[in-house]
DNA sequence: TTCATTATTGAACATTATGTTCATTAATAA
DNA sequence: TTATTAATGAACATAATGTTCAATAATGAA
């Protein structure tokens, strides 16, 4: 049903800005990256990229949905929901988010990594909290509180994620997406489970 | 036993422009600033400014000791100190840290919070990770290994301190610091203890 | 294929911030 | 008091941003 006919011009420049950012976003990091530099990688006019983009960081963010639905899709995906998810089953598998990270490691180390995009972190982190915070909810029985509010916890465990996604990429993956989530089941789980399972008045 | 002797005026310059630094960081965000904003701000010589510092970034950088040692004392302090702590007791309070930050909140904010600064969040994690990996390792007894190597355990519990920081900071501190401290306790701690008791075979 | 429409091009331009230079003036230490 | 050193501010060079416009090329629809 869709109507929307894009001149296939602009889907192509669209495209060659879009990929030029992100090779030069895995090359050198983002800050460095100047408009002359994104037309020069996609080689298009000057003005072509003004008519398109406000700016850089307007390419970006327009682009950056990609990026997140792609990572996002990797946590939300149907192989790692399990409706009927009790306190004693796994939370989360976070494999299928290591692995779909290792295979573009040099974009997400630009990202995440030492000098990383900000602004990206932060929709990622935000997107994180969302679903899981979702998933606390869904798994929690009625009229049930928390030592900890829900959003909280969320905001904690997203925080975690990327912490452990951060040291993994800076350090060069020096453990398999497997041993990865071992480590987060380990260290970040038995907090999250202590104050889901206590409520506020100790029970 | 100093001998360097500074002169007066250099003295008064650099405090003038590192205090009209941190006055715009609190008031703007770090990103928004120029280097003309400084000078009107410390009201000097734009001459003056290239005299002593590179760049805005070369001003931060050289200012930002101040900060992290502040921060870093709170937890380093004597108080949070226990030789004889074991694997029972408090690893680690984070009262005073969060207190430390509640006095300077429109600061810190701009530091940690929604588009902080990179560099110096970085360096902060730095900081508090050498600290923490100090403390595992005094704690931990000869020839005990862990689950998780403990620089990771390190990574992971600095991440953790500022990932709850930012969110406090963000949401306008809606709880005391005694509460923030429960609150990492309970969240953070269980995991940890998790993976310092466990050995890598399970004993 | 034709042709009206729309996108790209590139050069020129205005603007803004950076970082340097230097002769003049003012503050400092001794 | 005086030699030394710092601050000043205006002028300048540089580099990146973002705009404008007439000429050219690609596109889609008939």
């Amino acid at each position: 049903m869709k109507q929307e006919k894009v001149d296939r011009r602009v889907q192509r420049t669209r495209q060659l800005l879009n990929d030029a950012l992100m090779a030069l976003i895995a090359e050198q990091g983002y800050d460095s990256i100047t408009v002359q530099n994104i037309i020069d990688q996609a080689n298009l006019g000057r003005s072509t990229f003004y008519k398109h983009f406000l700016s850089k960081e307007d390419l970006l963010f327009r682009g950056m949905d990609d990026i997140i639905h792609g990572l996002i899709w990797e946590v939300e995906s149907p192989l790692n929901v399990d409706k009927s998810i009790g306190f004693n089953q796994r939370f989360l598998s976070t494999i299928p988010l290591f692995r779909h990270i290792r295979e573009q490691h040099r974009l997400y180390r630009a990202i995440l990594g030492g000098h990383g995009i900000d602004i990206i972190i932060k929709k990622i982190h935000d997107h994180l909290c969302s679903h899981i915070q979702e998933r606390i909810e869904r798994l929690l029985p009625d009229g049930h509180t928390c030592l900890v509010p829900p959003p909280v916890t969320a905001y904690h465990i997203a925080g975690t994620l990327l912490t452990l996604l951060t040291w993994w990429l800076d350090n060069n993956r020096p453990y398999t997406p497997e041993t990865m989530d071992e480590i987060f089941q380990e260290l970040v789980m038995p907090g999250v489970w202590s104050v889901l399972k206590t409520p506020s008045t100790q029970g």
